[in-house]
Parts: structure tokens; C-alpha cells; sequence
RNA sequence: GCGCUCGUGGCUCAGCUGGAUAGAGCAUCGGUUUGCGGUACCGGAGGUCACAGGUUCGAAUCCUGUCGAGCGCACCA
């Protein structure tokens, strides 16, 4: 609809222009302040060209009105074109709000470390990648999901280190000393008692076994991750091991001694990460010839690019945010071009529960597991809080509000006005086939303007998606389902000498609803 | 100390490629049903947009400085 109107005035004016929309949706449905800035240009009030300006449009079939007011043009669309685009998009729902992007893009979020199950900080990059993901790939992007898999290094030896000490402490009863740093969980004991059953009690008998231990939990905690993606609708298409990457060292290595970014110093290999602003060069290979971690992501990020994306994105805690120009520099050194690579940072989330603040700390044990969050509100809910705020601002929310079945509530809200459609449709006994004909002409302002948001949804997925920000999809939803609420109230719709219009209205608020949450991966409720 | 992010009504946040009276939700106060689910709706009150300068026709939005907050500052991952 947006693309229809900016051709259109394109066309018109014969340059670059802004749209926006209007602060109030009386003044139109979209307006541009362009006359203020070709005032300066013509040397003429800005009043004057907006009036000049929108005489042009007289004769446009997909304008009703084009009135300028206080130096604004503002436009107004005509009924019939509403109606047109609403009867097509009712009658292909699977092709409305779509589009032909073609940009290929490696998406690439969440990442823990396979050492144990995803706690609730985890979740909001997850579910953050995972709507980007749908969303974008409605949109005709070529997405591919990925998670890096750190397998190895010292958290995962840190993990066999623990089962094997939970296994002797817990089963064969045996005197233990816990260092501070190792893993203390309930689950490095509930998975010592699995290793006990699947490879026999004598896996704790001695620190040879250490290693087998290690590589055998790794492969259970990555097991575990999936599943608790799994459980709120996040699927991966690719894994990508670290250890498997690390034969690479010596490939990638050399291209960035070709050019000539890296040094010999103390014993040990350094990237001038300096050079393109890292407040300090970094180690790459330490003295005693093993690889940082820095070195795995330099070889995983010549990988990626490689494979030849048109661009990369990566969702990462807030807290690596320092790490984001030393990947970059590592990527400019090995001679490709770095921005294609997108940063998204997770900020922390506080949980409350009964306006008691919950603390957690991804290493310590009493941080908050994602699954138990979505045990107790459900994964539609889970993914609407972690959806509905800016991803790089703080979170804070309150478990409790969740449970409630009012419009405390925002996933029931707009379940609920969703169910309200469905339930008018049942009650007035007609299909949307039967009102699909009905012309949407002639109804009142609040009418049009229900009708209007309505067919919104394209181009807020599309902002939406091109900012990175999905909390523009959850708003709108949100006020979309206010909307309806509102007019539902003031509107007799069944028995009404326009019930076939408004229910073909409703159809269209049904529909943007529907699809909407099936974007941010919330399967529409019928009924309540 | 350095870097990043940020400072908007009591609370949680929108708005930030400069533009029409700074918005919403919660909380608070007051209303709405002899009508399709009141599990909803409407209205009131409440803001020096941290502070001080600057840029300009115009600044919450851009620039500079000050104050305050969070995070980061490993050869860990």
C-alpha cells in the first residue's frame, strides 16, 4: 500500500520526498513536510507550495483528498482503493504482507556455550533471531539461521571437570573440593547420574575419563539447549562447531599475514586491531601456541564470509558489546568488507515476580531457567515480553502479569480481540466468502480509519524488519487491537444493516492480526 | 581513568535520518451495559523531554560541555 502511494507521488513531484504519517489521522493518512524544505529552494512560503503542490493530485484515483495544511500536504486515500487492496489480501492470506526481497543474510543468535541449559537472558536474543528470522523470510529475504557452538576451550573442560566432581561427590560419596569457577548447578548433578547410567559408574573412577566426560556433556547440554528452543518454537538450521573449525587456524592466518596486520611480541601472535580503532591489539595465539578465543571467531568469521552472504548478522549479549570492534577489525584484516557484519545487542533482562526482583549470573546458581519461565507463563507470552521493548534497552518484567486473563495482559488482549472476530462471525452465521463481494465504501470515519491500520501490516513488518526492531511489530498489534476493542464497542455489528461491511472489516483486522503474531511466532487463538 | 549505551509524567517505555498541540500502557481519580463475551470501552488529572550552551525558519531529536545511571575494559568464553 505504502509502495502504491510513494510511486505515486513520486511521480507527481519528480523527486525525493519524505512520508510520514500524520500526527492525528484526521489530517490524512499520510502526509510530508517537503514544502518547508523547498521554501528555502523557491524562495516561496511553504504555505504556498504545499497549496500549489497538492492541486496536482485533483486527479488521482488512489487519493480522495490532498489538502495542505499549515505548510504539511497531507493525503488521503480513497475508499475504493482501500477496498480493492483489503479484498485481495482477505482472499490471499497466504501472500498478504509479503514481499520480494532478495538479499541474502546469515543470521546468526544465541550461541551459548553447550556447558548448560539456556537461562532467561539467553531467551531474549532467541526469540528476538528467531522473529527477525520468520519475519524476514516473509519478506523474501534469504535467511539462514546459525548457532556457533563453542565446544571448545576451558568451559566445556570446565563442564567434565564437574560432572566428574558432581559424580563423585553425589554417587560414589567420595570427599570433594569445589573450585570457586566450576559449574554448581542441579543439572551437572542430574547429568552425573546420566553419565553414571550411560557410561557406567567407573566414568568417575579416575581424571583419565575427564576428557570423555567433557566431550559426552557438551553433546548433552547441546541436546538440552535445543529442546528448551524447541519448547517456544526455534528451530536452528545450522550448527557450527568451533572445534571443527579449528583446523582452519593456519588458512585464515595467513591471509591476515598477508596483510600484514599481524606481529611477533613476548612470544606471542597480535592483530593490530589499533588500526581500525580497538583501543588495544589483541592476542590471537598465546605463548604456548594455543589460539585465543578471538582466533576462533576470526576463523568462523572467514567461514562465514566465505560462504558469501550478502550480510551477516549476529545477536550477542549486551555484554560482549566491547568485543564488536576487534571481530570487525579481524574481518577487515582478512580482507573482506566489514560492514556486511550487523551487531545486535541483547540487553539484560530483570524478571519480578510478585514485584520481587529475581538476581541472576550465567555462572553462579541461582540464575532463572528459560524453561522454567515458559512453565510458568507460557511460550506466547515468554516471546511477547522479550518482543515488545527495544532489544538494547533494559527489560524489566513482571512474571505475575502474565497470569492474568485482562488487558494487564498483552498476548491475552490480543488473542482476545482475535477470538472477538471469530466469534462475531459465528454469531451473524456468514463466512468471510459471503461478505468478500461487499464494497467497503461509504462507512463511517471510524470505520475507514479501523480499515486503515488494518492494512498497515506490510509496511510495519517491513520497517520493523529493516530496523532490526521487532518491537514495532508487537506495538502495532498491541494498537490494532485496541482499535478493534474500541470500535467493537461503539459498533453493533451483528443485525446491523452493516454487518456484511463490518464484517469484512473484521475479517481484514483478523487477518493482520493472525499473520502479525504468526511473525513474531504466536499462533492466533480462535477462542478464549 | 578509557570506551559503549542511555537519562522523556509516580512506574515501564514510544517518539530521536530535526517539523503540525511531546504519545502510550500501568498506577490513580471519575464514568459506560434493558446490544454480537464489560475478560471490554470512555474521560480527568499528571511532563522545565537530566542540566547549560550552540546550530536554524523550527530541537525531545543534531553538536559541545556538565551531572547521573548501566555495561564493558583478559592471553576467560
Amino acid at each position: 500500500m505504502k509502495k502504491r502511494v510513494l510511486g505515486t507521488i513520486k511521480n507527481e513531484l519528480g523527486r525525493d520526498f519524505v512520508l510520514e504519517k500524520p500526527k492525528d489521522l484526521s489530517f490524512g493518512h499520510y502526509a510530508t513536510p517537503i514544502a518547508f524544505s523547498l521554501a528555502k529552494e523557491f524562495k516561496k512560503s511553504p504555505m504556498f507550495i504545499a497549496q500549489e503542490l497538492s492541486q496536482k493530485f485533483s486527479q488521482s484515483s488512489i487519493f480522495q483528498e490532498v489538502t495542505p495544511t499549515n505548510g504539511y500536504i497531507n493525503f488521503k486515500l480513497s475508499e475504493a482503493f482501500l477496498d480493492e487492496y483489503a479484498t485481495w489480501a482477505i482472499g490471499n492470506e497466504q501472500s498478504y504482507a509479503k514481499d520480494e526481497q532478495s538479499e541474502t543474510i546469515l543470521l546468526e543468535y544465541v550461541s551459548a556455550n553447550p556447558t548448560g541449559p539456556l537461562h532467561i537472558g539467553h531467551a531474549r536474543g532467541a526469540v528476538i533471531g528467531d522473529s527477525l528470522c520468520r519475519i524476514g523470510q516473509h519478506l523474501g529475504y534469504k535467511i539462514t539461521s546459525e548457532y556457533y557452538v563453542n565446544d571448545a576451550g576451558n568451559q566445556v573442560e570446565l563442564l567434565g571437570l564437574s560432572l566428574y566432581l558432581a559424580g563423585r561427590e553425589h554417587i560414589l560419596k567420595a570427599p570433594v573440593q569445589w573450585p570457586a569457577e566450576f559449574y554448581r548447578g542441579e543439572y551437572i548433578v542430574d547429568l552425573a547420574y546420566v553419565a553414571k547410567e550411560e557410561l557406567g559408574l567407573d566414568i568417575f573412577d579416575g581424571e583419565k575419563n575427564i576428557a570423555k566426560l567433557s566431550e559426552w556433556g557438551k553433546d548433552k547440554m547441546l541436546e538440552l539447549i535445543k529442546s528448551n528452543l524447541l519448547d517456544v518454537g526455534i528451530v536452528f538450521e545450522n550448527f557450527v562447531s568451533e572445534k571443527a573449525l579449528y583446523g582452519k587456524w593456519n588458512e585464515s592466518f595467513k591471509k591476515l599475514e598477508h596483510h600484514g596486520k599481524t606481529y611477533e611480541d613476548g612470544g606471542k601472535i597480535w592483530i593490530r586491531s589499533t588500526d581500525l580503532g580497538d583501543e588495544k591489539d589483541r592476542v590471537v595465539v598465546r605463548e604456548d601456541g594455543r589460539p585465543t578465543y578471538l582466533a576462533g571467531d576470526i576463523i568462523y568469521h572467514d567461514n562465514k564470509f566465505q560462504r558469501g552472504y550478502d550480510r551477516y548478522i549476529n545477536i550477542w549479549g549486551a555484554d560482549h558489546h566491547g568485543y564488536i570492534a576487534r571481530v570487525k577489525a579481524s574481518i577487515n584484516f582478512l580482507g573482506y568488507d566489514e560492514s556486511k557484519l550487523e551487531v545486535l545487542l541483547a540487553q539484560m533482562v530483570s524478571l519480578l515476580k510478585g514485584g520481587e526482583p529475581y538476581k541472576m549470573s550465567k555462572r553462579a546458581g541461582n540464575f532463572i531457567l528459560m524453561s522454567e519461565v515458559v512453565k510458568e507463563i507460557g511460550s506466547d507470552a515468554l516471546r511477547f515480553v522479550f518482543l515488545s521493548k527495544k532489544s538494547d534497552t533494559h527489560l524489566e518484567f513482571d512474571i505475575d502479569v502474565f497470569k492474568q486473563e485482562d488487558s494487564n495482559n498483552p498476548i491475552f488482549y490480543i488473542n482476545y480481540a482475535h477470538a472477538r472476530i471469530n466469534q462475531v462471525f459465528s454469531k451473524s452465521q456468514k463466512t468471510i466468502k459471503d461478505v468478500l463481494h461487499v464494497k467497503l465504501e461509504g462507512m463511517s470515519e471510524e470505520a475507514q480509519n479501523l480499515l486503515f491500520s488494518a492494512l498497515l501490516l506490510p509496511e510495519v513488518l517491513e520497517d520493523a524488519f529493516s530496523s532490526r526492531q521487532v518491537q514495532k511489530v508487537t506495538d502495532y498489534l498491541k494498537n490494532l487491537a485496541s482499535s478493534l476493542h474500541k470500535f467493537y464497542n461503539e459498533n453493533r455489528v451483528v443485525g446491523s444493516e452493516k454487518e456484511e461491511q463490518y464484517l469484512k472489516l473484521f475479517a481484514m483486522v483478523g487477518l493482520s492480526l493472525r499473520v502479525g503474531l504468526r511473525l513474531i511466532g504466536i499462533e492466533a487463538k480462535t477462542k478464549m
